[in-house]
DNA sequence: CGGACTCCCCGCCATA
DNA sequence: GTTATGGCGGGGAGTC
């Protein structure tokens, strides 16, 4: 994955929280979906140059212990009124089976109505459908969910091939791990690629896999032989990203033929070379756009576009805006974020 | 922007 | 029979 500049430093002080995530636990749940807000949104990271961070609240329906799968306990740190002061709700899973009290819903729509952003994790998509804010929307579940949220949310349309769909305050995303991605995601959003690799690599993540990747990841069980190679192939790719990069010159080096290469990397990797290098590409140029002055010329060329007018056009594509446009984005919130702290 | 050119993708299929 | 390989080619995407 994209080998981004660190700028780690020592012995900061704890980033101030400015920033509310509150997390909605209820009985029965999964601990892992739950885990993952916590460590992606509770822990003081006081190892990164922010200058804000998140403060994560756990929220439930009762303040009574609520039973997690695998035997765990949890006691919720307040009640629902918790939602009303939350800049971000996560809504970790929620039993497919069980009807949100009007209640819940209502303090859902409030705290979206006031402008928090709802991000959900796997079967967590149906409470915020049961909202109908995700009415006329794209939206993803865990796969193995997909049809019955259609069957029970027929206006809300649902892609259970990709990992995560950011409509900006309203996140989904699919089973468990692809959790981590669309929380890195939003740190991504929220700090900037830079950051979000710190955190990705403290928590032994691939610093990004794109949202559009697919679901499903065919693996054979013990993969020490041909995908090893393809995988070496693809690492060589990333730190030779402004190299030519032709799917003949890394299938040669897998020690494969090109159709049996481009299989297998599909296999591997979820997704076609051509496209996977595109991908590593714009997501490369991220850290360049923050935090150098490059001209998008020179950067375009730095990550292994040959024309800027490539680079920008599947900058647009992945990113929904142009590369001056988002590195004047970026700045902007930065900055407001400096004079804010 | 258009158009020519190259390269990629992937179903198909003979083969190992 | 089953599974992986890799050449071929048409249609599509990317490049210049």
């Amino acid at each position: 994955m994209p080998h981004a500049p660190l700028h780690l430093t020592v012995a900061h002080d704890v980033p101030p929280v400015t920033h509310r995530v509150v997390a909605l636990a209820h009985d029965g749940m999964s601990p892992f979906e739950l885990g993952i807000a916590a460590e992606v949104f509770g822990l003081a990271r006081p190892e990164l140059d922010v200058p804000w961070w998140y403060g994560l609240t756990i929220a439930g329906e009762t303040r009574a212990p609520m039973r997690m799968l695998g035997g765990l306990t949890v006691y919720a740190d307040a009640d629902l009124g918790a939602l009303a002061g939350a800049d971000t709700v996560v809504i970790p899973a929620w039993p497919t089976a069980r009807r949100p009290s009007p209640r819940l819903l209502d303090t859902l729509l409030d705290a979206h109505a006031r402008g928090a952003r709802i991000l959900t994790i796997c079967s967590g998509a149906f409470l915020l459908a049961a909202t109908g804010l995700l009415d006329g929307l794209s939206a993803t579940t865990h796969w193995r969910y997909a049809d019955l949220l259609r069957r029970r949310h027929p206006s809300v349309s649902v892609d259970p091939d990709v990992l995560y769909i950011d409509h900006g305050r309203l996140l989904t995303s699919a089973g468990s791990a692809a959790g981590i991605d669309v929380c890195l995601h939003l740190v991504r959003r929220d700090h900037g690629a830079a950051v979000a690799n710190v955190v990705a690599r403290r928590m032994v993540m691939p610093a990004h896999r794109d949202g559009g990747q697919a679901q499903f990841i065919e693996r054979p069980v013990a993969g020490a032989d041909g995908d090893d190679l393809v995988r070496q192939a693809a690492d060589w790719a990333l730190s030779n990203l402004d190299e030519p990069l032709r799917v003949e010159d890394l299938a040669a080096r897998a020690y494969m033929s090109t159709r049996t290469f481009t299989r297998r990397f599909n296999q591997a990797m979820g997704t076609s070379p051509r496209r996977w290098v595109i991908e590593q590409r714009v997501a490369a140029s991220l850290p360049l756009l923050e935090e150098t002055t490059h001209p998008v010329e020179h950067v375009s060329a730095l990550v292994g576009f040959s024309q800027p007018g490539t680079f920008r056009q599947h900058f647009l594509r992945i990113m929904r805006t142009p590369p001056s446009a988002y590195r004047r984005a970026f700045r902007a919130r930065d900055a407001e974020r400096r004079i804010a702290s």
